[in-house]
DNA sequence: CTTGACCTTCACGCTGACGTGAGTCCCTAC
DNA sequence: GTAGGGACTCACGTCAGCGTGAAGGTCAAG
């Protein structure tokens, strides 16, 4: 299929989608006049790199993740895995210190309204 | 103090101090010749500024909780600060949103490993 | 054959929190 | 007086994930 109805399809900009193919994300066969085809598997795809994005991960990681999500479908080695793994612990780490110091927050300007 | 060694005490940059100042969040008393000059209140000021920013906050968003605070402590009104509360709860929640992802990402990639 | 929808590739714009010079004072010390 | 270490004000650069034209090729339909 081709950019418009895989945009349709996924709720995504087709402009979101050439960014995703220029970071290495998404790479669509192409068509004798230039055209991106798009296969179902690239739904799902796109699905996955938009969580991964709603995240908070960049181009970067997700391009990782997706090449060791690949490997083990050939069955191959995941040696990549476990640096990775790391990253998104530290992610995490840092999403829930985040959250934490906005609880705060919201704990002393609680107390302000309450003494006001 | 002068603002060098309240970079030197927060661990904040000298730069990132007079962008604070830009973004209205820290107004530092002048000296005849120009210099900025920090009260001891301003370094706890820069931790809680760092904190929120640390948070995922805005500078406009912590320009307001500040404004709201300041309004706290000479006894006023807070009518400003119920819609900062709810502000701060939406920030709250798109955190948790992303956590979530971030989490199911890191099972999604340990199934991998493990099957790998 | 022409409209019109859909596709292509540049390439600049935007937001936010700063980094990074450039060029210039200010102040202390030798 | 001269060196040096701050501090000052512009003002452009950076990173990320796109948005938004611009200028033009492609293709099915009337």
């Amino acid at each position: 299929m081709h950019i418009g109805e895989v945009a349709a399809r996924t709720g995504v900009s087709a402009r979101a989608l050439r960014h995703y193919e220029d970071s290495g994300l998404l790479v669509p066969e192409r068509m004798g006049n230039g055209y991106r085809v798009y296969a179902e598997a690239d739904i799902v795809r796109v699905a996955q790199i938009r969580a991964m994005i709603s995240a908070g991960l960049g181009t970067a990681v997700i391009k990782r993740y997706l090449d060791c999500a690949r490997l083990g479908d050939h069955g191959t080695s995941l040696e990549m895995c476990p640096d990775l793994r790391a990253e998104l612990d530290s992610i995490a780490e840092r999403l829930s210190v985040k959250q934490a110091a906005l609880r705060e927050t919201q704990r002393r300007l609680r107390e302000l309204t309450a003494a006001g």
